[in-house]
DNA sequence: TATGAATGAGCATTCATTCAT
DNA sequence: GATGAATGAATGCTCATTCAT
C-alpha cells in the first residue's frame, strides 16, 4: 500500500486542521472521552501524523486551554487599558463583558472547553482581574472585604453559566447578556448605561 | 491474606465504606481518573468486593449523582412548601440558599462531584425550580421574559461558583454566603433580611 | 441477617436438587457457560452449599459424564448377556438400540451432555463394544477389517445424531428409530425383524 | 522489544498468521479454553495486534465457522450442479462425499471446529441439501417420509463421526471412506460404483 | 510530510472457591 | 446443614504512543 507524503499535502494545513478538529471533539466529548483516533479520523490523517505536530494528547489540550486563557486576558487587559481613565467602572465592565461574550460566541468550542475544564475555570483566570476592576465600584456600597470577595466570585459564576447556557446553547446576543448582567450587578441606584 | 470472609466483616459496612471512599476519590480525581483499584484500596477490600455491592463503576457514579440531585430537590421542595404563604420571596430564597449551602458544607465531596459533573450541573436540576420562585420577585423590576431568564441563570451560576470557591475551598459560612447572594440579587430597594 | 441451617432443610435433598439442576443447566449452556451461581440459584441455595456436596464444578461435571457412561455400559452389557446365545445379531442390535434410545428419552439432559461432550462421545464409550457385536454380522458381507471399522464408526455416528435430533428434538419414538437404523445397517438381504 | 513497527512487518501476513493460529488453537482447546493470549503468543505478536485485525475473540470464531460453512456449501452446490443430469444419485453422493472428505483432510483444524461446534454441526448446514439429493434414491426403497428423514440424519451422523475419527484421527483415505459410506447407505441391490 | 504496523501499560469485570459465623 | 462476606487469579479489551518505510 502506498505510503509517504500525500499529494497536495501541506504541513501547516494538516496541523491547523488537527487543532480545529481537536477543539471540536474535546468540546463535545471532554478530554478523557476524546481519542486521538477520533481526532485524526476527523482530520482525515493517520495517527503518526498527529505526533508530527503535537507532542501528546495532553500537550495539545494544555495548549488549547492556554490559548483560551491568553485570549481572554488579552481582551481583558486591552479593555482595561483603553478605559483606564473612564470614571464609571460600570461602563468599563459592560464593555468588557460584551467583548468577552463576543469572543465566546465566535469561539464556541474553545469556550466550552475553557469553561468546563474545572481545574481552570474563569475563576482562576479572571478572579484577580475582576477584583481590581470591581473594587472602585464595589466599595461604594459594599461594606466589607468579604462581601466584595463574594461579589466577584458571584459575578464570575454568572458569566460562566450565562455563557454556557444563554450564549452558547440558546444563542442569545452578547450585547444583551452583558447588559443584563451589568443590570443585575451594577444598578443599585442608577439606570443601565447604553453603549 | 486468606480467601473468604474476613473476621468481623459486615456487608452493610463495606458497602457504605466503598461508597464513601468512591465519593471522596471521584470528587478529587474525577470520573475517568478514578480507578476501581483506587476505591477498593482506600476501602481496604479487593476488587471483586466492589462488584458485590455495585454493578459497575458507571452505575455507582450515576447513583451518586442521583443522590445529590435528589437531596437537593428535597431541600428545595421542602423549603418552598414551608414558605409557600410567605409574602416576601426574598426571605424564602435566603432560607433556601442557606439550607443548600449548609447541605453542601456537610457534603463537600458529593457537592464537588455534583457541581463539577458538567452534564448535570445545578442548571439542569434547579433551573426551573428557581425560575418559579424568582418569578414573583423578578416581575417587580424586570421588564421582560428574557431578562428574567438570564437573571435565573445568573443566580444559578453565582450559587455554583460561590459554592465551589468560597464555601468549599475557603470555608466561608453558609449563612453569610446566602446573605450576600441575596443582597446582590434581591436588594434593589429594600434592606437585607436577617434570619 | 439470619444464617445457619434452613428450616426443613435436608442435605440429601439439597444435593439431589443441585445435581439435577446442574444437569439441566449444563445441558442447555455447556460446561463453560454454566456458572456455579446459576446452578445454586436454580436450586435455591447459596454457593457454599454447593461445595458442601461437590468438590468443584469440574468434579461434578465429570461425575455426571461418568454416570452417563456407566448407565450406557450397563444397558449394553445386560443386553449382550441376555442375548448372548441368540443367533441373529440383528435382533440383538435392534433390542440394544431400542433400550439405549429409551434410556436417552428418559434422560434427555444427561444425554445431551454426554453426546455433546466431544472429549467423550459414544465413540469412546461404545466403539469397542459395538465392534464386538457387529463382528459376526459384518463378516458376512464386509470383505475386510477396514470396512468393518468404518461400518462401526458410521453406526455410532448415526446413533449420536439421530439421538440428538430425531429423538431429543423431534421426540420420535425410540422403537421406531431403532428399527430404522437397523433397517439401514443390517438389511442387506433379509427383511427387518420385529420385536 | 521496542514499540512500533517491526522490521519487515506486513499486515496481510500477520492477519493470516493470527487466523491460522487461532484455528489451530480453537480446534485443539475449544472456544472457551482458547485465550487471546495463546493465539497471539503462537503468532508471535502482542494482544493489541490481534485487535488490529479482528473485532473480538467471538467475532473471529464466528468468521471461522462461517468460512467452514461457506466452503462446505460451495462444494455441495458445485457438485450437485455438475452432476445435475446424472441418472444415478449414488454416484453423485459418492463424488460429493469424496470431495467433502478431501476438503476436511486438507483443513483438519477448521473441520474439527466446524464439526465440534454443536450449535452448528453438519446437521444445520447440510440437512436440507442432503435431503434433496437423497430423495430420489431413497424413495425407491423407503416406504415413508419419516424413514427418509431418519435416513438422512443417520447419513449426516455417519459423515460427522467418520470424519472426526477415521479421517482426521486415523488418517484414512477420503476416497475409501466415501466408498464405504456409500456402500452402507446405497447398496441395497447393486454393487458399489467405482469412480 | 506522511503512513502501515506494532506495542506497553493499564483497567474493568468475572468466576470458582473459601473463611467465619 | 447452611449462609454472608470476601478474595485470587484471570481475561478481554483499549488507547496513547512509536518504529520502519
Amino acid at each position: 500500500m502506498a505510503r509517504g507524503r500525500k499529494v497536495n499535502s501541506n504541513g501547516e494545513k494538516s496541523m491547523k486542521l488537527l487543532r480545529e478538529k481537536a477543539i471540536e471533539i474535546f468540546s463535545e466529548y471532554g478530554y478523557f472521552q476524546t481519542k486521538i483516533s477520533d481526532i485524526v479520523k476527523a482530520a482525515n490523517v493517520t495517527q503518526p501524523t498527529f505526533y508530527l505536530y503535537f507532542e501528546s494528547k495532553e500537550t495539545l489540550y494544555k495548549e488549547i486551554i492556554t490559548e483560551f486563557k491568553f485570549n481572554l486576558e488579552e481582551i481583558f487587559d486591552d479593555t482595561v487599558n483603553e478605559y483606564e481613565h473612564h470614571q464609571d467602572s460600570k461602563v468599563t465592565i459592560q464593555v468588557l463583558l460584551t467583548r468577552i461574550f463576543n469572543y465566546f460566541a465566535l469561539n464556541p468550542h474553545l469556550t466550552k472547553i475553557g469553561l468546563t475544564e474545572s481545574d481552570m475555570s474563569l475563576n482562576g483566570i479572571l478572579s484577580q482581574k475582576f477584583k481590581n476592576i470591581c473594587e472602585k465600584f464595589v466599595s461604594n456600597f459594599l461594606n466589607n472585604e468579604i462581601a466584595s470577595h463574594i461579589f466577584v466570585q458571584s459575578l464570575i459564576g454568572s458569566v460562566e453559566r450565562v455563557s454556557l447556557s444563554a450564549l452558547l446553547e440558546e444563542n442569545m446576543k452578547p450585547e444583551k447578556l452583558a447588559e443584563e448582567i451589568v443590570n443585575i450587578y451594577f444598578s443599585r441606584e442608577e439606570a443601565t448605561v447604553s453603549i
